[in-house]
DNA sequence: CGGATTATTTTGATCGATCTAATCATGCCT
DNA sequence: AGGCATGATTAGATCGATCAAAATAATCCG
């Protein structure tokens, strides 16, 4: 390993004591200007970095944030978590912080993680992904003041507040229906998730909301399966072949939309009449949209929405940082952060 | 937070010094046994944890594993290192490690952060990924004796010695071929990249090597591009349309499979004889086979190479294990790991 | 039984930083 | 000039664990 350089070598180079050093480093505006510059160049002619374990000792800081790392369930949507990872070491290192990364199965198996970590590592922060209703792990942080953010909103209406970011699902489902509007399709299907989900409520909300707006009874045009690539095709199957005369699908992710293509393109669907009655034999295909624009999508060709998903770790690591870093007094009270996703226009609609 | 144990509350409740209850953590044998019970009792009953800051201080070792994280590049391969990342988590902590994620954009900014965090965290190795001809990384972790081990041979015939653990990509491809060959294709055609890049090149001679032995000359069937899908495409279609009778296809990856298939669908091909050239009009489409099994093959029914990702992890922790908590004298040591990909079939081949 | 061995436990120092409180300089004002 | 507030720096203690070495207890054996 390298030599190790420690805050005695700098104090003895620049002549000062300990203190001082620490106190050129931490506490800039207590030390003469000359006697700083002289640490400085101390410093730097040595390469000292301060010993995170001992400060963390003093301090109790250990400028640590811990996230865990989900297992790639289904596959498809894994990769949205992944880039919301990258995008928080970046933003945390950035402001000082490490990202600590675990893996838990559940809620419990977490909780038992947090107090591993806590007793050993001492994060000063979790950030937590995939709230859900009836979460355990939001409140047995918060009994121990342990300070955290989630990426998600509380969804349970007795939760208790805490900071959170997270992404308009609803503003998004609302932009992909306006853009099938634009288009000029009316009858507007939606294949979600079953209720009970907040997330899958919130995407279904948007289009629901939008469709009304336009004028079309979203009623009967929606359907719920899981999130199963053969699923969404089945769900998206009898969607289509019903008498509704349904041209456009918007989808609560990229793994139902891509079933919602595999059933589009299927042969037994040739003969539906196209959406405009009018012109003979002129049918466009069906339209589908999917959610979390996923490597899939990219792939397929299908369109789909984008999370700012570096824009909201960045929004995470900022919430932390004023919550630890506290410029207490001044400022007002972080306030939560709700992104709008963008949608990206492939071949699919 | 929580309230803090130290070994000393531990100490006082068993009614023992703190370093007989260190001795009886770490040492166990060194404790008389009724004696060690009872610190264990007292360790329970106040959920007593060790303070990795405080003994770090003492033994200079942090029980923490640094690895870098990547910005999905293309997309569809970036989960890769992904489920890589997760299971080195896992089997990290089963191994009383932690994970420490950092990020870089080039071999000098690694290194830069490997300076930062060997003197601030001072983890206690590093896993590489991403091994590179001209790896800069390798070398300067050598030199100051920094335990690593890196997910990727050393494709650099001067580089020197180090741990790896790495995935046979030439067994790989040779697997699929031969499938193809045992599905009675003769002409197996291979999409890879350009030569010099170590994995690129260890993958085509799989597929080289298994053809020849099959008394087929690979010569001229062979294409090499960049790792996106639109070129894959294009340089599947060149082939494709040559007169060399090509029907099935070999890929260094996904994306470029994922082109294969967009281009054997091509409707310019549509003419093109069977490879059966007896039977009348009974065409079979063009295999294809990817490598990385990612979701996209799956998500697409592409027949894929797949990684055994977390028991790559799983061998990069044992080794680093092995030589850190070093079982020193007895026992071999260790050897580097060369595991085999699986081939799964699916509708493409 | 008594000294030598071995087994078990304890005391004191230490890792590298920061906190607290004390010391030493300096400038200002009457 | 003396007193005092303010500025700059330093000495000593401390965080929680482990190391080294000393102290104490248990065991052995002629």
């Amino acid at each position: 390993m390298a030599e190790k350089v420690t805050i005695a070598d700098v104090a003895r180079l620049a002549g000062v004591s300990r203190q001082t050093v620490s106190n050129a480093l931490n506490n800039p505006d207590v030390v003469r200007e000359e006697t700083r510059q002289r640490v400085y160049r101390a410093v730097e002619q040595l390469g000292y970095r301060v010993n995170q374990a001992a400060r963390q000792m003093r301090t109790g800081r250990s400028r640590l944030i811990a996230i865990r790392i989900e297992p790639d369930r289904d596959g498809i949507n894994g990769s949205v978590l992944d880039r919301f990872l990258h995008g928080l070491t970046e933003s945390a290192a950035q402001a000082g912080y490490r990202v600590l990364l675990y893996t838990a199965d559940d809620d419990q198996a977490e909780i038992d993680t947090f107090e591993d970590l806590l007793g050993a590592y001492e994060p000063d922060a979790f950030v937590l992904t995939s709230t859900h209703h009836g979460d355990l792990r939001t409140a047995w942080l918060q009994e121990r003041r342990v300070p955290f953010v989630t990426f998600g909103r509380p969804w349970s209406s007795d939760s208790p507040k805490h900071l959170w970011v997270d992404v308009d699902g609803a503003a998004g489902t609302a932009a992909a229906t306006r853009h099938l509007l634009d288009a000029g399709h009316r009858v507007i299907g939606f294949l979600g998730w079953p209720p009970g989900s907040g997330v899958g409520d919130d995407r279904r909300e948007g289009w629901a909301r939008t469709l009304t707006a336009a004028g079309v009874d979203p009623a009967g045009l929606s359907r719920a399966t899981s999130d199963e690539v053969a699923d969404g095709e089945k769900a998206a199957y009898d969607l289509l072949r019903s008498d509704l005369g349904v041209t456009a699908l918007v989808c609560a992710s990229d793994s139902l939309a891509l079933g919602a293509l595999h059933a589009a393109r299927s042969p037994a669907l040739a003969w539906r009449p196209g959406r405009r009655g009018s012109g003979g034999g002129m049918e466009r295909p069906v339209a589908v949209i999917g959610f979390d624009d996923t490597p899939v999508a990219k792939a397929v060709g299908l369109t789909s929405l984008s999370q700012p998903l570096a824009q909201a770790a960045a929004q995470c690591v900022a919430l932390l940082t004023t919550l630890l870093d506290g410029h207490t007094g001044s400022g007002e009270p972080p306030a939560n952060v709700l992104l709008e996703p963008t949608l990206v226009i492939r071949q699919s609609a």
